[in-house]
Parts: C-alpha cells; sequence; structure tokens
DNA sequence: TCTCGATTGACAGCATACTTACAATATGGA
DNA sequence: TCCATATTGTAAGTATGCTGTCAATCGAGA
C-alpha cells in the first residue's frame, strides 16, 4: 500500500519504457560530451563526421536519411561543421540544388584523435552491467530499434539512401 | 569484407549503444506523440503532470529532481502547461522565492482520460519484442539507468528530494 | 544581529529534434 | 516540349535539454 505521502504512486512514469528511454539517452549524451570535451564535438556532429567520411559528396538529404536524422536539424548542425572547418560543402555539378558534402584534412584529423574517447564513452555507457547483460540489452536494443524503424518520423535507410549516388547502378 | 562503395563501415556508429538509445528515444517520443496527439501533450509535460498530481504543492526545483529534468528547461515546461490552465502556480507562504504547483480540475481531469493513450504507447515502443524479451530489456534498463543515474547532468532524487516539504517530520 | 554562502526562479545562449512552408530546381509523362 | 509533381536546401516556429549568469531571498554561524 502506498504510503500518505505518496498517495499515488510515481511508478507509472518510473517503470514506463518510455521513461526509461529518455534517461538512458540523456545519461548517454552526458557522458559521451564528458570524455569528448576535449574536442568540442557532439554526438550527433560525430556521426555526421563518420557519415561523410564514409560516403563523400553525400548531399544532405541522403546524409539523414544514413543517420536516421532529421533533414531540418541537419542544415544547422551542417553549419556548425563548416563554420569549425571539418567539413566542406561544393556545388553539385549535376544538380543545381544539392551541395555535396567533403571532410576537411582538419576533420578527418579529428576523427583519428577522437576516437579513443568515443569508445571510452561507449563502454562506459554499458560499464555498470555484466558483460553478458551488455551483450543481451545490445541485441535486444539492435533487434527493437530495427523492428521500429517506421515509428519513427525519420527512419533509417542505410542502404538505398545511397542507389542514386552514382557508385554503383 | 566490405564493399567498394562502403570503403569504412558505418558499423562504428550503428552499433554503438549511444546511437541505439538515441534512436530508441526518438522512436519511443514519436509513438508517444502519435497515440496521444488528441491530447496535445509531450512525454515531459506528462511526467510533469503525474509528478504534481503525486505530490502537490510541490515546487519547480524538487519537481527538477523528482523526474531527472532539468531545472532550466523545466521553467518553460511549467510556463507551457500554465498557459493551458492544467496546473496553477501559487507563492509559497513560507518561503518567497518559491512558487507551489498545483494541478487544476482541468489537468487532473485531463490526465484521467489520457492515460490509456499513453499505455498503448508505452506498450507500442516494446510490441516487435517477445513478452519475454520486453522483460528482460526493462529489467536491464531499468538497472542500467539506475546505476548511472550520478552519470547523468540531473540525477533523479525520487525520495529525498521531498524531505523539506513538511509532509514528515 | 549581521553577514556570507546557498538556494530559487528567471533569463540568455547553444544544440538537438520536430513541424510546416517556400523558392529553386529537376524529372517524368502527356 | 511543356507541365504537374517531386526533391532540395532553407527558414520560421515550437519544444526539449544543457550551459552559464543574475537578483532576490533564505538560513546558519560569528
Amino acid at each position: 500500500m502506498p504510503s500518505k505521502s505518496d498517495p499515488i504512486t510515481m511508478d507509472a512514469v518510473y517503470t514506463a519504457p518510455g521513461y526509461l528511454f529518455r534517461r538512458m539517452q540523456q545519461i548517454a549524451v552526458a557522458i559521451f560530451v564528458e570524455e569528448c570535451k576535449a574536442y568540442d564535438l557532439t554526438p550527433v556532429q560525430y556521426a555526421s563526421l563518420v557519415s561523410i567520411r564514409t560516403h563523400p559528396g553525400i548531399d544532405a538529404t541522403r546524409l539523414s536519411a544514413v543517420i536516421a536524422f532529421d533533414r531540418s536539424t541537419l542544415g544547422s548542425v551542417i553549419e556548425r561543421l563548416e563554420a569549425k572547418a571539418y567539413i566542406e560543402r561544393k556545388p553539385s555539378p549535376g544538380d543545381k540544388r544539392t551541395k555535396l558534402l567533403y571532410l576537411t584534412k582538419s576533420g578527418a584529423a579529428l576523427l583519428r584523435e577522437i576516437i579513443p574517447s568515443v569508445d571510452r564513452a561507449q563502454a562506459r555507457m554499458l560499464q555498470p552491467l555484466k558483460p553478458a547483460d551488455r551483450r543481451t540489452l545490445l541485441a535486444l536494443l539492435t533487434q527493437l530499434v530495427d523492428l521500429n524503424n517506421e515509428a519513427s518520423r525519420v527512419p533509417l535507410r542505410a542502404e538505398n539512401a545511397l542507389e542514386h549516388l552514382g557508385k554503383t547502378s
């Protein structure tokens, strides 16, 4: 029975999956920022840089699909990365609407340097769990994110987003 | 081996816990908003209302500790809830700095009405998993969030945040 | 009692994350 | 070819989520 100072329990909040996901995201970002504070790079900026390194000459719309990141928000992220001189935007020769994204030397160097910090951050997020539990959690989460992909406003389009990039076909 | 159109894999991003947490939070919010769109209430606003119902007369600072929500951001959340007439702010008789928070009749009614939608949303987030896997995921996540509590910028202070509220002692 | 340090709410500023809308451009079908 | 439609980047608007700072206020110790 609930105590008189707790007439209606908060359990409806604390045990809700949505609350746990929000908390965990909050914690993950705090750990990332702490480990990477020497580099002044946010998680989203890091993911963007990795994607641009993997897919040089990608445009903003395709980048948003590759990291499941809203197209509108990505505009300002790209602006900030360009202001810090980590990436370059070049007009596409074929399509006057699009601007192609490339890593600068400085961006590539930063990426090489920051990787140990990022790895440390990722490890710290799961560190409190036993190794077997870490694997279980990651497996279930990977499954769930994949199966819920279409529920998100910006579904991940890892592969087919690049079909028209001229690398294949 | 990586294909020539994928010289450096995105695995460093896709398999990282931080990426999965961000994606899952994104998906969870999308599902919540979709299920509750008839009520124009966000996840954070919902958590705030539940906390205020549980702890009538709580002040903003203690509320932020109870839902692990940043104090600065909470100001605007409270403003919006007050603008929608779901809560009231009354000056504290004892402390001229604080303003005490109370649900209005309208806020209490909304909370009663919205609960089925919230429950549906929470269920949908885990629905793709097998029931046993849902339980495993929730248990591990609850554990991880609890053990990482101090790593967050706004640690949860569920119990002791209310010690000075005059309910006991 | 007086004063110093802590607390509180408010504000400014930055960075996601989403919505709609818009102009420029591209494209496919009549 | 021409036109309806779609795509692209951008912008405005809202809502978290965090960093600071600030003035008002409170409380505890000298």
